[in-house]
RNA sequence: GCGGGCGUGGCGGAACUGGUAGACGCGCUGGAUUUAGGUUCCAGUGGGAGAAAUCCCGUGAAGGUUCGAGUCCUUUCGCCCGCACCA
């Protein structure tokens, strides 16, 4: 009989791996069958797998790839896990690309958005990804952004969406306004331009109603990367602090008037040390304090030559401040002591109350600013062992002019010349500014404040491939939305954008009746912020054909919250940020019960080329996709992309990693067929096993488990390693395969194989378990193989045996034996390097080693 | 300046809660198959010494805790990323 099945396997011919024809076969099948389609087993747990949708610019690249490949290997792995897996698809499709591609090329942007959306998509099923196709929807469909426009309304009823005219960034090649979070490095996030400062109207979402609380989740988000936390911890930028309430003087510069200028500080232990006060050019009081006097000329001059600096030059440059005397002073409040008021460059309108106290001694920047205008600079803070402390502690309102600094003091040591204060620590959270904060409170005079530098969301667009902001201006009644009857604001597709139109000068989009007074009015033309579009998309998958709301709140209920969501870390504030302010506005409006949107996020490290530069159309380097299909198939792709390393670092592109990923493929493909085709489908009995088996089946047994841990870690390229280690002690075995008494086991190890690799190797996988396996439906379908940890342990192990710490030899022990036993075996092993030697101590660790202590 | 992260062979990377550092792969070396190249298969591969058993050194550097440190603590050097005239 045993030599029956070696003849066999001798004369066997393994069918040829062809990676094509293979694939496109079960494309269609899976297409055919519907195998994606969304299950909706309520007796399962669920899992929602999802990667960031594409800006459809053209086809994939090789980050998509990468993006999605991580995706769908969690999403099948999830789903032969036992999970009821949501895994959706779609694309982010408003947006500028398109519009300037309408422009240049003479066509439509809706028509230029569809044709990449079409590739992309052909591109997604060529990689085999098990998307439920029949839950795509694009954010440019009007099914789609007329639920976004009603949500603008339900924001706008709620105070949170405004419209305010202030300073805002102009960019000139865009034609368009932008947030914020839009201004990287000072430039527009899309073009690189240098955005100009312009006093506009604007449509705002009040994000920073939410900021404490976008702020304090982040400690919940336990499935987020450090560094991401970090980034939107910096953006939201909580400080604790005071505002402190100046009189301003009058015209005499000493008597204090009912007009008071407040300022917010962090450090109001320094408020003794104030020798000035500063606002910025754009504050319209300084405008109004110099209107008229010799003072003006020059403030004007200053206001002047602010606006034209751009936020670039003014990082660039060695930052010189400059500054022009309103002329006026304020009164200090503790001191009584009058401060000159001016006006500097260095201090921001929007932040705080867009004043500052110059306090030299403690600020460098309010140090240079005091020494290039021969500002007073009065020492109040020195460490206890400098001179100065000694001369300063006892007196009162000295003129310190003999000090020789080159910059302010440190942030931290004792205030002198402080009044009762003098003597006590300053620093941030000191005890001195909690002492001066009490002082000010009680007098009336300040206040604790708390300060964010995240601002308002701007989300107005003067572009027309977006979401139209559905309100209308009436001249009598003012902004009125869209009655929720009349949405979507139906965007118009006739415009030639080729000839210049726009949507402001396009009548038909723009004329319109007021609904409430029925006089003529006029629409907004302004377009959402795409932004506005992806905040809420993972919610619409949840119920995307839904036409009686955005979706349902059962389905939301059922899927949310995201349970891994992956993308790039270039939305590390921008789309993470808004989209957790939008389901916290969402949720108070009580249609999701989910404070959070994204429960796990993993943001995969770039693909760049052979010489780890980012690959861009400009240098010419870049791999498409195609360029791997082509010749090795989807699943050598796929394989290669989790393999070469873990999902979150970088990496750069490897040919040969490559062809080693595909000649691992073939390896498997090979030993699986031999496996499978000398094996029989029923119970391994381990007992019965041969030897050769006995090894085999222990070895399946610890690395599927070892595997199935690196699954769930989301570490694809281990749970590769442990597949491929599991193929090299499957192919050891076909070399020297048991006998009849194996048949089972060597089904079996096929079987989970074939199993193992089927999250990242789908089709590869699907074949097999057809062809070798000789089995229906599909291994999509296929619950997880079962491992025993018991059946991974072998009779004998080698353990380590240390002296003093250091491997000094080995010995093989039962696996089952006591620490007695273990600790006679290893002496014995080590008994030559132990003469002459006293034992102090033996550390036993079952399995791993023994540690003596001799000297 | 503030915040976050990372330093392991020739390379990508393993080592999950302190327990035999370098799994797995790439590359390289030798061998088999082949007319040859390629493919495939077998063996080897951190550095140093040695014929070998074996020994010494090794996770950016220096200290510390521990029976034992890539892993924990302190200091330090280097690199990457984010924010930045934010008061």
């Amino acid at each position: 009989m045993a030599e029956d099945t070696e003849a066999q396997a001798g004369t066997f011919e393994v069918p040829e791996y062809d990676a094509q024809a293979i694939e496109t076969k079960w494309q269609k099948t899976w297409e055919d069958e519907e195998l994606y389609k969304t299950d909706t087993d309520p007796a399962k747990p669920k899992k929602y797998v999802l990667e960031m949708f594409p800006y459809p610019s053209g086809d994939l690249h090789m980050g998509h790839a990468r993006n999605y490949t991580i995706g769908d290997a969690m999403a099948r792995q999830a789903r032969m896990r036992g999970y009821d897996v949501l895994h959706p698809m779609g694309f982010d499709a408003f947006g500028l690309p398109a519009e300037n591609a309408a422009i240049k090329h003479n066509t439509q942007a809706a028509k230029w958005t569809h044709q990449n959306i079409a590739q992309a998509v052909k591109t997604m099923k060529r990689m085999g990804f098990s998307y439920d196709y029949d839950r795509m929807f694009n954010t440019c469909d009007p099914e789609y952004y007329r639920w976004g426009q009603w949500m603008f309304i339900q924001m706008w009823k709620r105070g949170l969406a405004y419209r305010a005219t202030s300073p805002v960034n102009w960019c000139p090649t865009c034609k368009t306004v932008l947030a914020n979070e839009q201004v990287v490095e000072g430039r527009c996030w899309r073009c690189g331009s240098v955005p100009e400062k312009r006093n506009l109207s604007q449509w705002y979402l009040k994000i920073t109603d939410y900021a404490q609380e976008l702020l304090d989740d982040l400690d919940t988000l336990t499935g987020w990367p450090e560094n991401v936390k970090a980034q939107q911890r910096n953006w939201i930028g909580r400080s604790e602090g005071a505002e402190i309430d100046f009189k301003l003087a009058d015209l005499d510069g000493v008597t204090p008037t009912d007009r008071t200028i407040t300022v917010f500080t962090t450090r109001a232990d320094t408020l003794f040390g104030t020798s000035f006060m500063v606002l910025p050019p754009e504050s319209a009081l300084a405008a109004e304090l110099v209107a008229g006097t010799q003072y003006e000329a020059d403030y004007l001059k200053l206001k002047a030559a602010t606006e034209k600096v751009s936020s670039v030059d003014r990082q660039g440059s060695a930052r010189e401040k400059h500054g022009v005397f309103t002329g006026r002073y304020v009164v200090n409040p503790i001191t009584g002591k009058p401060c000159p008021l001016w006006v500097a460059d260095y201090v921001l309108l929007d932040y705080g109350t867009g004043a500052v106290m110059g306090v030299p001694c403690g600020d460098q920047r309010d140090f240079d600013f005091a020494r290039k205008y021969h500002l007073p600079i009065p020492p109040i803070i020195c460490q206890k062992d400098d001179p100065l402390y000694d001369r300063l502690k006892d007196e009162r309102d000295l003129v310190v002019t003999d000090v020789d600094w080159d910059q302010a003091m440190a942030a931290e040591g004792y205030l002198v010349q402080s009044g009762e204060f003098t003597g006590l620590l300053g620093g941030k959270h000191s005890p001195a500014v909690a002492a001066i904060e009490g002082w000010l409170q009680e007098h009336g005079c300040g206040r604790p404040k708390v300060q964010f530098r995240l601002r308002d969301w701007l989300i107005s667009r003067q572009r027309y491939w977006g979401n139209p902001i559905p309100m209308i201006h009436c001249d009598a009644c003012g902004d009125v939305p869209v009655p929720e009857d009349q949405l979507p604001v139906m965007l118009p597709e006739d415009l030639d954008l080729g000839a210049g139109d726009t949507l402001a000068e396009y009548a038909p989009f723009y004329e319109t009746t007021c609904p409430v007074c029925g006089r003529p009015a006029k629409r907004i033309t302004d377009t959402m912020d795409t932004f506005t579009c992806s905040s809420w998309y993972y919610l619409r998958y949840c119920d995307p054909h839904n036409d009686q709301a955005p979706f349902s709140k059962e389905a939301v209920a059922r899927w949310m919250p995201v349970d891994n969501y992956i993308g790039g870390i270039e939305h590390a504030i921008l789309h993470l940020l808004y989209s957790r302010f939008w389901t916290k506005v969402l949720r108070d409006m009580g249609m999701v019960d989910v404070d959070e949107p994204f429960k796990n996020l993993l943001c995969q490290g770039m693909v760049k080329d052979e010489n780890g530069d980012t690959m861009s159309k400009s240098k010419g380097n870049v791999v498409p996709p195609s360029s791997v299909i082509e010749p090795y198939g989807a699943d050598t792709m796929r394989l290669a992309i989790l393999f070469v390393a873990p999902p979150e670092k970088d990496f750069n592109w490897d040919p040969e990693a490559v062809a080693g990923a595909n000649r691992f493929i073939k390896r498997a493909w090979r030993v699986v067929w031999l496996l499978a085709h000398d094996g029989v489908r029923g119970e391994v009995v381990p007992a019965e096993l041969s030897k050769q088996g006995k090894d085999l089946w222990r070895q399946l047994n610890g690395l599927g488990i070892k595997c199935m841990q690196d699954y769930d870690r989301g570490q694809f390229n281990t749970a590769i390693s442990a597949c491929m280690e599991l193929v090299n002690a499957a192919s050891g075995y076909v070399n020297a395969p048991g006998g009849e008494e194996d048949a089972a086991l060597r089904w079996r190890v096929a079987h989970d194989i074939v199993t193992m690799l089927a999250p990242i190797c789908p089709h590869w996988s699907e074949e097999l378990f057809h062809a070798a396996l000789g089995l229906a439906g599909s291994a999509y379908n296929e619950p997880w193989p079962e491992f025993d940890a018991d059946e991974a342990k072998s009779d004998e192990v080698e353990i380590a045996v240390q002296i003093k710490g250091k491997v000094r030899g080995h010995v093989m022990v039962a696996a089952d034996a006591s620490k007695e036993e273990l600790e006679a075996a290893a002496k014995e092993a080590v008994a030559a390097q132990l003469e002459g030697k006293t034992i102090k101590k033996v550390i036993v660790v079952p399995g791993r080693l023994v540690n003596i202590v001799a000297i």
